[in-house]
Parts: structure tokens; C-alpha cells; sequence
DNA sequence: TGAATTTACTGGCATATGCCACTAAATATG
DNA sequence: CATATTTAGTGGCATATGCCAGTAAATTCA
């Protein structure tokens, strides 16, 4: 299985739309930014080992703890997530017990995401795994490195970087 | 290293939901990684408008493009997605005559995909679309810096660093 | 050569994530 | 105050993505 691994030739290509040839990450952002991300969750995932849960539900548990008790909203925002996507993703978590929903009762359409006992518990375990992936990113990719990175894609994941994609390109905007 | 600095001022929007002390993505390189390609999936889907299509089938369809006719498992491991996962994600593509999938006449197992006309034709229209966004993201990023973080990203998606992860750590196994 | 193993794909199940429509509740408006 | 509008969540539908089991075909091996 040599003869089909990335061909180049094929389509000479009479378009003048044709993208310089490569992979198609090797010049998308998003594109790259995705394969990234699918491969850092895979290795995550896997430190995440026989407890029953992903690097997603890490990140949500951890993100309920740091937050203290967010409302869904607020959750989803910080997120940068849908807030209907959140409450999918919130309901298995729900079902077994990590995550609680309990209506404000200073605003009857708010509710607070707060973590259970036992989600506390799991919470802590999977840090102490996902310690370990961590680590191993960091030894491959250099831990000053690695903070730069986050602060960059900090950056893309920001409201203020939202803006200023909105704000380019035509100039225009709402 | 339980250092917890980060995170300036989190943007706050203009509510009481505030989040109060660090953020998961600030510490966690996975969680950092999905939060920014939600957002950029966001942005880049948004410029793929009224063509009732995302982001992730561009990708789809433009990788299928610039790899000739790949087998389903080379494009899947190409594009670090699971082959059953590329086999889902192939479905509407298939079903709305975008993509076909076709028996290699040497090895019976494998089939190849390739785009139909249509799909051709589809994929030229997106990239149309597809420059509107990449070129924004640039102006607010930096083309040489994007070019710079796709090389990251790139190698952070490479099979040369998901062996060095497995290799680090404890230093074993391998 | 025939059995054991590996490889490529398919289908089922589960979570991840987004959009839209709908409901309830809070707010703004006249 | 009554109504229009905005806000927070929910449920449905669709795609994205992964794991596991099953099937068929190719390859390895005894």
C-alpha cells in the first residue's frame, strides 16, 4: 500500500481557483487548526484511559470548577460554544451524576452548572491523567512554547479577535 | 508548575458573567486547541454562506482534491480523522452527488474517492468563499504569522509528533 | 495450500457541536 | 400597565468524530 498514499499529479487542474498544491492545511487556518485539535483530542482522550470520560468533559468539568457556578450562558460563552451545543454536551454528564443543573432564583430563566460530589471527585482524577498527557505535550513541544501557544490561540478563541475579524475585510460590519 | 497566572481581563461581555479565576484553556493545550477551532470553525463557516455547506466539508473536499483519488484510508489518516469517521462524514457528501466512492480493481477491499463534476464545480465555489475568510483572518493575524502557526499546527497534527509523544513522558515503551 | 492474521471498509452507538423553532421569563416601550 | 422585544434554556435535526464489532479480501505462515 505505497502506490496511493498522497498523489500530485492526477488533475492537471484547468481551473485557476486550483489551490497551490500541498494539503489543504498547509495553507487553511481552520483546516489546520481542526486536524490540530483531532489529534491533540485523541491523545488526551487516550490519558484519559478507563474512566469513562474525554478530554471534552475534562475541559467542561474543570472549566465548571474554575467558574465557580456559571450559568449555562455564561458557560457557553467562555466556551465559545453554542449554548444549545453546551446543554447536549452537558446532558451526559447530568445522567451520570458529575453535573447538576439548579435554576437561579433570582432569575427564573437562568440556571447555574455546578459539579456534584462525585463530579468534583472525577474532576480531580482526571487531572491527575491529564497531567500526564500534558507533560508528554510539553516535553515534545517545550513548555515555554506551549504557553506561547495557548496565549495565541487564547487570542483566536477571544471575543476581541471575534470582533476584529468582523470589523476586516470590507471595513463594514454591525 | 501550578502557576495560575494568564488570562489579563477575561472579556467579560457586558453582563454580570464575569468568570472569576483562570480558565481551562489557559492551562490545558487540548482544551486551548478546540476552543479556537470552534471559533475559527464559526468564523469559516459563516463565510461559507448560502452554499449549504461548512467549513469541514471544504476541507473534505478540497484534500479529496489535492490528493488526486485517495483511498478512503489515506485520506483519513492524512486528514488525522478515523476512517470510520471519514466514512460518516463522506455520507452527505455522497448522497447529495458531491463525492463518489469507487472500487480499486486491484485490491477489492480499498476504494478510492473523488470528486463528481459537481463536486468539482462545488469545491471551486467554496474556495471563492473560503478566501474572504482565510483573508480576514490574516489581516487580524498576520500572513506570516499564520503561515507560522499553521507550520505548528501542522506538526502538532504530524504523525512524526505523535510518536515523539508516545516515545516522551516516562521515556519508554517506543 | 489452508488456517491465522492483517487490512479496508461498513454499520451501530455515543458524544461533540451548530442551527432553528419554541417556551418562559425578564425588560424595554409607549 | 399592556405589549413588543430581548434573553436563557430546551428539543429536534444534521453533521463531526470516535470506538467497537462484523465482513470481506489480501497477506503471512505453518
Amino acid at each position: 500500500m505505497t502506490d496511493q498514499d498522497m498523489r500530485s499529479e492526477t488533475h492537471a487542474a484547468a481551473d485557476d481557483t486550483v489551490l497551490p498544491a500541498g494539503a489543504i492545511w498547509s495553507y487553511c487556518n481552520s483546516s489546520a487548526m481542526r486536524r490540530a485539535a483531532r489529534h491533540l483530542g485523541q491523545l488526551y482522550d487516550d490519558a484519559m484511559g478507563d474512566t469513562g470520560l474525554k478530554g471534552t468533559q475534562f475541559s467542561l468539568l474543570s472549566q465548571i470548577k474554575l467558574s465557580g457556578e456559571p450559568t449555562v450562558k455564561a458557560l457557553a460563552t467562555s466556551m465559545v460554544m453554542d449554548i444549545s451545543a453546551l446543554g447536549h454536551t452537558l446532558k451526559p454528564l447530568i445522567r451520570d451524576g458529575l453535573v447538576e443543573l439548579v435554576p437561579s432564583t433570582t432569575d427564573r430563566r437562568v440556571k447555574h452548572v455546578l459539579l456534584t460530589a462525585e463530579g468534583a471527585a472525577k474532576q480531580e482524577e482526571l487531572t491527575q491523567r491529564w497531567q500526564v498527557a500534558q507533560a508528554r505535550f510539553e516535553a515534545v513541544f517545550g513548555e515555554a512554547r506551549a504557553k506561547e501557544l495557548r496565549g495565541i490561540l487564547d487570542f483566536i478563541g477571544s471575543e476581541e479577535f471575534g470582533r476584529a475579524y468582523r470589523a476586516g475585510g470590507t471595513g463594514d460590519e454591525s
